[in-house]
DNA sequence: ACTGATTATCTTAGTGACTAAGGAAAATCA
DNA sequence: TGATTTTCCTTAGTCACTAAGATAATCAGT
């Protein structure tokens, strides 16, 4: 016999904790492909995007630019991506994914999580829907507890400066 | 009109999403506290357990306990933990959380996620069921994702020693 | 007790990812 | 044309981390 609060709490502890677990994989993930978790993260920002630029990526991430050439050193060394200018603007810089080593890492991703999908794909498609819209809640909720932590000043000292 | 496939494949996307959410959001917190990222973990580490040593949090995180010093200084310094010597054995120390401090964090948290427990509260207890053992499920397929992974040598290098 | 090995934490030196500031090259504007 | 802006890179410095070893307490064997 569980009370309502005690399921609510459970939940969002097991979503908290799953998510913390998802983080790890992607750090492991990192080290497997010789790269930082930083670069993969940018790397997929990169996948995602077109023509993704350093400077854009440096937006994206709250990185520097200087750091941002880092970063992109080491995805291209690693063969990921290669930089390519921008013919109309020859001061900018294209990321440009190399397909056939994304689709490497894709395959590293379906190969860990087979089961996983497997396991997704016995839910019926009310279940599906019904899972969605929660995750879909549970990722709003994140980013809104994001902002409201960073407008709300929960803390002492907030801006340093 | 979305196949299951669609279905199954924007599910795993949107948990990927809130999952990045939910470690920015931790990320923002641990600014706003004055600590780093690893710092916050380690407190979650510590506040879980019962009697945690700077061993236990070094083979937990996978630090050494030489930067375990480090992150134990600074969550001292910030008021969240006390080293305490285990009168038993006078090599070891006990890191004892400082409930009141602990109980701050959680404030925090609750102010910043009130909406999303709100909400949960919202679904049925048959819902809730259901929900949590989802979580569960998605929880153990990372678990299992990232231990494929280090065993899988699903990359090239792998043990490069 | 005494000796040597082990355990737990800290210290030190060095590495490397990051920031801040500024430089170089190309584009844009007056 | 010259001045300003934009984009990326470079440089110097900071700091969290690792690796190796110091310090100190405990344990096992004699």
């Amino acid at each position: 016999m569980s009370s309502k609060k005690a399921r609510v709490e459970e939940l969002e502890r097991t979503i908290r904790a799953a998510s913390a677990q998802r983080t790890l994989y992607s750090g492991v993930l990192a080290a497997l492909l010789g790269l930082h978790q930083t670069d993969l993260e940018c790397l997929f920002i990169i996948t995602l995007g077109d023509n993704v630029t350093p400077g854009r990526l440096a937006e994206a991430t709250g990185l520097t630019t200087g750091a941002i050439t880092g970063v992109v050193d080491r995805i291209e060394k690693a063969g990921y991506i290669e930089r390519v200018r921008d013919p109309d603007d020859r001061r900018r810089l294209f990321l440009q994914p190399i397909r056939h080593r994304i689709e490497e890492i894709r395959a590293i991703n379906r190969r860990a999580y087979a089961d996983w999908m497997e396991e997704l794909y016995g839910y019926s498609d009310a279940q599906l829907d019904m899972l969605l819209k929660f995750a879909h809640a549970n990722h709003r909720a994140a980013v809104n507890a994001t902002m409201a932590l960073r407008s709300g000043s929960g803390g002492r000292d907030q801006a340093e400066e």
